[in-house]
RNA sequence: GCGCCCGUAGCUCAGGGGACAGAGCAGCGGACUUCUAAUCCGCGGGUCGCAGGUUCGAAUCCUGCCGGGCGCACCA
């Protein structure tokens, strides 16, 4: 990757203190806290060291002044000639603009979703899908080597019943007590073989469309096969008939269960055991397990048995994500809990859209529960500011489509506007932007910076022509690049960056 | 009872040590002979749950409360 403008100024200010683009104009193109936070360890007055750090950022060629503000604060202000820099340096790294080069390139797997296939993906595995897949793109885009795989699980109590469900269907009865009860029960009676599998084809397919898509599916029985071999590895004692685990001591909350007392059955914890050996044993670097935070009780169990087996529990990172509430119409009918909670993920679609559907998953960070009356998000879908953002790519598309093959160069021509400065600006953000998403796990920050970039680019455009300006070729470069960003971060959350709207 | 997460504008949420706390939606008022008005500009709206503490500086960090969600299975 080409020199990123703004690195550049950073490595000015030095380590530990931040570079910052302050909310108000008046603040300058660029401040700094470096005196405030340098003061303590020089025993300085901060505006003391403020003063010399804006000699030497004067005499930068890419800083037009300098100034001090409030308590020492050094505000940058910069020549035209650093945003003509950092719009070409953009359209010169083209598509990879804002990737990431690491020094390490790891082999990441990303587990998401692995819902077990005993009914349609719903509302909430959805969530799990946005926020793993977002993630799993912001590690690639960070130059990773990222692999996606969705685990189920193929035998067991659960799916006994499922099975038992379908087959009375079949018979024209009613699936038992304790079965699953759905509507797609009945269809999926009307099809041949095993229920099972054909759940699973109607989940990738769900999924397919989400645009979450799995390299690779981890069967438990499989898994389970391998046990007996890795029994002898684990810290295990017998108690009350049953085998566990001494997972408390290699970190997890409590001791885990793996062998039944009641006929020698392997638990699911048990089956984690040998699918986590698999993981690591194919030569993954970093394991991430996604999971809702109804699991978080056992985020450290998954670490603790990497301890317990001998590898760097460091290669085991569990994400979790808060859950998410439906409502209907706006009335928190607690009734509701039992039946109408349920909203599969394709119901979902089809009444907002992939792309809403997405960026309303992903939109709020892991932590944060997310509300969605489904009336409302249906109803308000063109309200959305997926939109907002999906509208500014089409509008820059039409610029181009009507330019032709006009020339497009970043060489400058008289004086910058305002809002060519702070949309050139938000541009040169987009690494530091996706790479603390990408470190934070947090892909929340890139829809609520596309908004941003969204809102310089209109105002640039309502504000200048492009095309038959004088500065045509320059604008249509500025116009490139920002259609560059926008698809970028529409891309890392998994939403369409139209040609037309 | 214990553990994790969350309380920020009427609603949905950003921000997680720095300069007057931000967006979208909702409300009100303006702007289209112009590359897409799904746009732009303006106005109103806040004890950042409460109380202490650390700091030059706290929505942000610490402690304690209050309120909400989720867990605490030989289910997954």
């Amino acid at each position: 990757m080409s020199t990123d403008p703004v690195s550049a100024l950073a490595s000015l200010v030095g380590t530990g203190v931040t570079l910052e683009r302050p909310s108000d104009a008046e603040h300058g193109d660029y401040a700094t806290n470096a005196a405030l936070r340098l003061a303590g360890a020089r025993r300085q007055a901060p505006r003391e060291i403020a003063t010399e750090l804006v000699e030497t950022a004067q005499a930068l060629p890419e800083v037009e002044h300098a100034e001090i503000a409030g308590p020492g604060f050094v505000n940058l202000f910069l020549v035209d000639a650093w945003f003509v820099g950092a719009l070409r340096a953009i359209l010169d790294a083209g598509e990879e603009f804002g990737c990431g080069w690491p020094e390490r390139r790891e082999r990441v797997q990303v587990e998401m979703v692995s819902a077990n296939p005993t009914g349609p993906i719903t509302v909430a595995h959805a969530r799990n899908g946005a926020y793993g897949d977002s993630v799993a793109r912001l590690l690639a885009f960070a130059g990773h080597d990222v692999s996606r795989e969705y685990y189920y699980n193929d035998t067991g109590a659960q799916m006994d019943r499922f099975r038992a469900s379908v087959e009375a269907a079949r018979r024209g009865e009613e699936p038992p007590e304790d079965g699953y009860h759905g509507a797609y029960v009945k269809e999926l009676a009307e099809r041949p073989g095993d229920p099972v599998a054909e759940m699973l084809r109607s989940i990738e397919a769900s999924l397919k469309r989400f645009r979450v898509h799995f390299d690779s599916w981890a069967r438990q029985s499989v898994l389970e096969e391998r046990l007996s071999d890795l029994l002898p590895r684990l810290d295990t004692y017998e108690q009350d008939g049953a085998l566990w685990a001494r997972s408390s001591t290699y970190g997890d909350e409590e001791d885990r269960v793996l062998i039944r007392s009641d006929g020698g059955a392997a638990t699911y914890r048990a089956a984690d055991v040998a699918y986590l050996v698999d993981k690591l044993e194919r030569g993954i670097d970093r394991a991430i397990y996604v999971l809702g935070a109804d699991h978080h009780g056992t985020r450290n169990w998954y670490a603790a048995i990497a301890r317990m087996l001998g590898y760097d529990p460091n290669r085991v990172e569990v994400l979790l994500y808060q859950l998410v509430h439906l409502t209907r119409g706006g009335e928190q009918t607690k009734m509701s809990k039992r039946r109408g909670d349920v909203v599969f993920l394709d119901d979902f679609m089809d009444e907002i859209g992939v792309d809403a559907a997405r960026w309303y998953l992903v939109k709020s960070g892991p932590d944060q529960t997310i509300e969605i009356d489904v009336d409302l998000a249906a109803e308000k879908s063109q309200k959305n500011p997926v939109y907002y953002v999906q509208y500014a790519h089409a509008r820059i598309a039409g610029i181009i489509r009507n330019a032709g093959d006009a020339k497009v160069s970043a060489d400058l021509i008289g004086g910058l506007a305002v809002e060519e400065r702070e949309l050139i600006k938000r541009l040169a953000e987009l690494p530091a932007v996706a790479a603390d998403a990408a470190e934070k796990r947090g892909p929340q920050g890139i829809p609520q910076y596309a908004i941003r970039v969204a809102d310089d680019f209109h105002r640039f455009y309502h504000e200048h022509r492009v095309l038959e300006s004088e500065q045509q070729a320059f604008r249509l470069a500025l116009c490139r690049a920002t259609q560059t960003v926008i698809a970028r971060c529409l891309d890392l959350i998994g939403v369409e960056a139209p040609e037309r709207m």
